[in-house]
DNA sequence: CTGAAAGCGCTAACAT
DNA sequence: ATGTTAGCGCTTTCAG
């Protein structure tokens, strides 16, 4: 800045207020436009750094997730990237797989490089204790609860979800649906169950229990899961399966049994993990857990104008149509 | 920093040295751990941006992708920023969805930040041209290759992968196996195809033409090409997949054919996309993609004492077994 | 309308 | 062995 101050013959202080287009100083056009060309000519290069130590304002955000392979951190570094650059916010991304020390050292980490929030996200919709640090700066859960439940949280709306699902089978047609579910205790599991059963209610259709399956989450489990229901006298003619893996799983036994989706069973499934949704044959029909809007939703938290006090908001499952859902 | 001078009755050059725990400077035990525990008491948190300004060195390394919901991206972010919090680096992500605009965006805003080097990795393994900027700070490419060709770069060994999964069918005692390849335009085809070969070559057996078709990189394609393979008059007994989709495809195929996985014919795939590798029924053996490997080796080459002239790093892609090869 | 000057929080010669 | 001092690159108040 002094060698372009310098070029033009004005003062640092002239210098900083045009190149940061400070409109309320009165400066000369003609002074503005020499300056600026300068910076131009000269390379100039404003040093963020700097000039957050300066402001006081680091412009950055942390996030620290266990990150592991399933697409969900990425999605959620996604949203939340897309968010905060339409904001001029930068990413600082930690992950600690899943170690409690990481998970403090990572929020003094951030806490040094003084971000202006941090989010904290989890794969797997649980329950976490953050480390102390937290409450020194704005953070934001994103899919899990605190134990205190004293943190602004981002989840989604599982219940809708499941009772989505589940109407998305009942409009095609159907009454005698199963549901394939998670493990009871996964925390997604009871939501899901009771979205499925308020669907049926609604549409007046009674609940019946030996509809209701547990598959472990897994697509072996999946498997077993349907081939049990298919196996009923009277076999359902339509599936929800707590998650996609489960589903392919069903989609197997479905097959195996010499019938057709979605002709003669329709399949519904969620999470969209989209590289199975997308390339099961058909290709499936499922409800979404939205990552990239959960992230976004917290980075729009963070950097409201004012961050309140913890407030829990839900973010709705939305359906992604595809092509296992018939009759 | 002030502060804890007063308090312990020294200057805050001394509080430095002490807090930075430097050695090389003669301080007596007792002072030392009075600055320390001055510093425990006053709750201290070093200013990570302050230092950065003082040294010149602000530990930050970029990384900008077209971040999309395959899990590539989250691997190679994990890669990295596991290996980058080993050397107390920091990683600023940037996404740009492909869009070339915001590629430049991305440079010249981690310019400003003043990252020590960039991280660009792409999803597809593909030809790209970087914007001026990326000659001003250490770059190295992931994944993807310059067309000007003289930038750092990491790649995976398609050809050995191609190699090792065939030899895989091989050493099964396979003789007869079918390749499903990807579409010629993606780069990754070529190679897959000629590790087939060479391993095919190394171990005797005839190239058949007849034997290898193209997938179109989905699991429809998949689907059709093993549908076609497998009503050969002599069908092969394996199937190399040149990615995981198809062969997702490939498994409905053989199984509607009414044949077993791994019993009648053996799969490999390529790509390890857990999510449906780690799920398929049988779970898949495939070659994988070692994102997390190349993520961790661009930060080390970023961080090697001096960076030197473009070379190019080919990482080994390992062989994950899982149980669709038999025999 | 423009410039001087005082920081932001910390490091590192250079003196003492 | 410890303190003084001069920055790092930029913002901003306050005079002029």
């Amino acid at each position: 800045m002094d060698d372009i101050a310098h070029a033009t013959g004005v003062s640092r202080s002239t210098v900083s207020f045009v190149l940061n287009g400070r409109e309320d100083i009165q400066i000369p056009a003609p002074t503005r436009d020499r300056v600026r060309a300068a910076a131009r000519e000269l390379g100039y290069r404003p040093h963020a750094g700097a000039q957050a130590l300066a402001k006081a304002r680091t412009d950055l955000i942390g996030i620290v997730t266990d990150i592991v392979a399933t697409p969900f951190a990425g999605e959620i570094i996604r949203g939340a990237q897309h968010a905060a650059w339409a904001r001029d916010k930068f990413l600082l991304v930690v992950g600690t797989d899943g170690d409690p020390t990481r998970v403090a050292a990572a929020f003094e980490m951030l806490l040094q490089r003084r971000v202006e929030g941090i989010i904290f996200a989890t794969q797997a919709n649980e329950s976490v204790t953050l480390p102390a640090a937290a409450r020194e700066v704005p953070t934001v859960l994103v899919h899990c609860v605190s134990d205190a439940g004293d943190f602004t949280t981002i989840l989604p709306d599982e219940e809708a979800g499941g009772a989505l699902a589940t109407e998305t089978l009942i409009r095609a047609g159907h009454r005698r649906i199963g549901m394939i579910n998670l493990d009871p205790w996964l925390r997604a599991a009871i939501p899901r169950e009771t979205g499925y059963r308020r669907a049926l209610a609604t549409a007046g259709v009674a609940f019946n229990p030996r509809l209701v399956r547990v598959g472990h989450a897994t697509a072996e489990g999946g498997y077993e899961a349907a081939r049990e229901l298919l196996a009923e006298v009277d076999p359902p003619t339509a599936l929800f399966c707590a998650n996609d893996r489960m589903a392919m799983g069903a989609y197997d036994a479905v097959k195996e049994a010499g019938l057709r989706i979605p002709g003669d069973v329709s399949v519904v499934g969620f999470d969209n993990q989209e590289i199975i949704a997308a390339f099961l044959r058909p290709a499936l029909t499922t409800v979404a857990l939205p990552f990239d809007t959960m992230g976004a939703t917290a980075i729009d938290a963070l950097c409201a104008p004012s961050f309140g006090p913890p407030a829990v908001t839900i973010v709705p499952c939305p359906l992604v149509e595809r092509a296992s859902v018939g009759r």
